[in-house]
DNA sequence: TGTACATCAGTGAACGCGCGTTCACTGATGTAC
DNA sequence: TGTACATCAGTGAACGCGCGTTCACTGATGTAC
């Protein structure tokens, strides 16, 4: 009897079509303005104009979607800084041109940092546990998207006998720890806030210190 | 009519006595259990066994239990690196008891870092906006207590020659970033559930590096 | 030294909020015949 | 090419939770006389 009279269907987005990337990209969002912790189901399903409970379709719980979103936001912090890394202009010298990448490395990561704070802090909220934490040595470890590339700068500085390559192991850590480190404390700790100016000279400062450090062990007289 | 026929009056801890302290050590406790998430009022008062709303005596907000509570998880890292610093046995050479020191920082940051996880990231939850977000010079900064121990690390390091004086300004930044980096990527980050003898490789790796980079800057031809 | 009283630290009940998650459902889509 | 039907992505309502915060209150404590 209730035949069709109008040709709109009474729900217009029954079939969403890609809700489960829609609520990724929605908690993206969410955490580009909040952090990990405003990644929320309720939040993200609204934002997709979708019932809270939809999202049960695609993710077990709120932590797949946390999971996912982290995910993302690593993406997003590699497509960045591969994008910076790319634009670099080569000098002539490979050895300063080596250098000039590992610096490109520390500026690409805390310009992100800075400028995405909430992704920056999504990325590293659930751990990633390098190697998986039965496996004992790293060597060989591919690690995330953004270590690749602070990798492919080392083997680089390797390659053009800036590095010692007895020297080249383990070397990533450190440096993405001076750089990190520096991130976390220009955006979280207390250095927020701090002029630019000041905060630039400590990038410099922290740059130059990795650099010359990586290079030769302190001769320790034990 | 109703005199008091027992002697325990109906109420024993009408008056609490220093609820405030109280409050904030149930925080510190929540806080070493989950994190700076965890500092919760209804969680405290219940911890401490009082109503809710008691807190609101003693504190504006959640929020100024949460900065007392991050102050106090300040005070708790303060504390542990001096105890550990103060139990350094003195070795006679000036120069490698200075450097024997800034090693001894980084390993009791270190240490709190994993063995105090959730106050640790409690005492960073709070920015503590160093110097002030106006004041464009950190030069003569007092800042934090575990900031002082780190000056003053550095400042022995001159004073006993291993560091050129011209490169004493804002070390403490660099020294501070390396050493809170590889704490985070220790504790929350794709370092957490390494093998703790890779990761003593690492930190013993991060401590030459910032011990030698601190130094000399290296020659830029610009 | 004894008594009236102001103070104010804690009470008890209640509110509204946003959240994660579960339930039985509905109806558009794609497939088998 | 047309039709019956299974599938399953999304609905709507509801739950219980812990939270921050507000309200009018109560009664132990300390002080003024």
């Amino acid at each position: 009897m209730a035949t069709v009279g109008a040709d709109r269907p009474k729900r217009e987005t029954y079939r969403h079509g890609d809700l489960r990337r829609a609520l990724v990209e929605a908690g993206i969002e969410l955490a580009r303005e909040g952090g990990p912790d405003a990644v929320v189901l309720r939040a993200a399903t609204r934002q997709v104009g979708v019932a809270p409970n939809a999202a049960y379709r695609h993710f077990a719980d709120r932590r797949a979607l946390q999971r996912a979103v982290c995910a993302a936001a690593q993406a997003e912090l590699a497509r960045a800084m591969e994008a910076e890394l790319d634009a670099l202009t080569p000098v002539g010298d490979a050895a300063a041109a080596a250098r000039d990448r590992l610096r490109a490395f520390g500026a690409a990561y805390l310009r992100f940092a800075r400028t995405e704070q909430g992704l920056f802090r999504t990325a590293f909220s659930v751990p990633t546990d390098m190697a998986g934490s039965t496996n004992p040595q790293l060597a060989g470890n591919t690690g995330s998207p953004p270590f690749q590339l602070l990798g492919r700068a080392l083997d680089e500085l390797v390659s053009v006998g800036v590095l010692p390559a007895d020297r080249r192991p383990g070397a990533e850590f450190v440096t993405w720890s001076a750089v990190h480190g520096l991130a976390v404390l220009l955006i979280d700790g207390p250095l927020r806030g701090v002029d630019r100016a000041v905060t630039d000279d400590i990038e410099e400062r922290l740059m130059e210190m990795v650099e010359h450090g990586l290079r030769n062990p302190i001769a320790r007289q034990d």
